[in-house]
DNA sequence: GTGACGTGCAACCGATCGTTGCAGAAAGAG
DNA sequence: CTCTTTCTGCAACGATCGGTTGCACGTCAC
């Protein structure tokens, strides 16, 4: 039986840059394409197509103020994701653990 | 401060489609490109490829059996890319009990 | 008003995920 | 042994995605 994911949800959060930009977003509090763009590796129209992408999906708010666009993560949709990734690796630790007690208890039976 | 990722092994349990493999592999314990993709909504090259992907990381190991090449599950591997993904998980669920934590000693002081 | 700054839009490139088509190796039926 | 079936790999192609550059448009500051 698997995981219940939203896979628009969890493919936001598995590109690097926007996991990284949700980090800076985080410690920052907000920002804007450009000054996100200052502390990464990608131009500012690669950091304005991602806000787009976390914008559709929850992750963050634009709130337009002045020739600035300021994003701000959305912290229960954030939570919403952590609680995805949890589950997923709940449910693969659950089977690595069966896994490894059948393997446990082969190994006593083949023993006696 | 961010959390050390393997971008590759992240990328590599980022698909759904090898999410879903990894699953059915764990189920069935072993199983082919062909026996795979009988259970998933694609074909058995894209399978093939994303077989490919998942050996490359070290996730599934590959033992050739006659015509066949049977696929399992790496579990070491795939523990590590468990690992990370409570690593992330816990990472930015500390970030927003902090700010949730702060956001609730404003509220006190404004009360006051 | 002019210049500087922040943004959006469009075109383009390379990698990835998916497809179809075909050729080759191994197992089974006759 | 031959023929057919089955499992596989390789190649070409299309769509989408992450990244780039270039340009045009609003907005703030002097």
């Amino acid at each position: 039986m698997s995981v219940a994911v939203d896979d628009d949800l969890w493919s936001a959060i598995g590109d690097p840059t926007r996991r990284r930009m949700l980090d800076l977003l985080l410690t920052d509090g907000a920002g804007t394409a450009t000054t996100l763009s200052d502390s990464l590796p990608v131009t500012r129209q690669a950091v304005a197509k991602h806000l787009a992408v976390l914008d559709r999906v929850g992750l963050v708010h634009v709130s337009p103020a002045g020739r600035e666009r300021r994003y701000r993560v959305d912290e229960a949709q954030l939570a919403r994701a952590v609680a995805q990734l949890a589950d997923v690796g709940a449910a693969w630790d659950a089977r690595l653990q069966r896994i490894k007690r059948i393997a446990e208890a082969i190994e006593r039976s083949q023993k006696k």
